[in-house]
DNA sequence: TCTATTTGACCACC
DNA sequence: GGTGGTCAAATAGA
């Protein structure tokens, strides 16, 4: 049986092997430039943040890593408590409370307009802000198992101005906590519902199909938006008019089955 | 008692 | 410094 003071030194131990072969990493990669290793620098770095984060957690020092010894293991027993401040209520929710990075511009993002808040996913509210110049207030969701299964897939929700009764939705990130069979909420034209569509607004994959002309109900439901946005962030195809157009085409949504408004007209390009 | 929501405060980003 | 995203204590509800 493994102690707990165990598992803290072995996870100890992975961390400093960790941030030895970040360090490695660095040294490799030198001052040079380029797009690509321009990124991977942005990606050491957020190791290198989840690393001392981690080691916050674990009640060690954190605010200054460079400082501590990774050489060796020397004092795990002896750094424990008040590493990241004291264990006080207060301080803790202090120290938590720097630590959250927006997500925003980095992660995918898609939004969708519905008549209905809920979309059949497990999300949790944590938050709600009155916005400036909007009548209506927006409302923050994360995943309800963020903690569980360390999903990060948040949304944002907030009613249409226009006398519509939409929601705008902004999903934030895909779920990572759905099993296999569960399909997460990908950015496409939901199948089986005829109430809303979604507009990607970045998607990292590459197009699978062309779009050709959408103007019934039916071709609404069988297309894939998903596809339609990678398609459009094709090399040369950023083009206002052709995206714009068909966009427009997909605009047309269906409330019900006879009632058809145009979405164009509240989506600015 | 447990879980979800509310809400004021904190904090990052522009 | 202002705005908006996130946190977490307080509160409500099942």
């Amino acid at each position: 049986m493994v102690s707990e003071g165990e598992k803290k030194k072995m996870a100890i131990r992975e961390l400093i092997e960790g941030w030895k072969a970040v360090m490695k990493l660095q040294d490799l990669l030198g001052d040079r430039g380029g797009p690509l290793l321009e990124l991977a620098g942005k990606i050491m770095a957020k190791i290198k943040r989840s690393m001392e984060h981690s080691l916050c957690l674990l009640d060690l020092p954190c605010n200054n890593l460079h400082a501590y010894d990774f050489s060796s293991d020397n004092g795990i027993d002896e750094v424990s408590e008040g590493s990241c401040g004291s264990k006080k209520r207060p301080e803790l929710s202090r120290v938590r409370r720097g630590y959250y990075k927006r997500r925003r511009n980095s992660s995918e993002t898609w939004t969708t307009y519905t008549a209905d808040i809920d979309d059949g996913q497990a999300w949790r509210k944590y938050g709600q802000k009155n916005i400036l110049n909007s009548k209506f207030p927006r409302s923050y969701y994360r995943c309800t198992y963020k903690h569980d299964r360390d999903c990060n897939a948040t949304k944002q929700v907030q009613k249409m101005e226009d006398g519509s009764g939409l929601f705008q939705t902004i999903y934030i990130g895909s779920h990572t906590c759905m099993t296999d069979s569960i399909e997460p909420p990908y950015p496409v034209v939901l199948e089986g519902r005829n109430d809303c569509i979604a507009i990607p607004s970045q998607v990292e994959e590459e197009p699978s199909c062309k779009i050709n002309h959408v103007d019934t109900k039916t071709d609404l439901n069988n297309f894939s938006l998903r596809s339609l946005q990678a398609h459009s962030s094709l090399p040369g195809y950023g083009e206002e008019d052709a995206v714009q157009s068909e966009v427009e085409l997909l605009a047309w949504t269906v409330l019900n089955d006879d009632n058809f408004i145009n979405l164009s007209d509240i989506i600015h390009f």
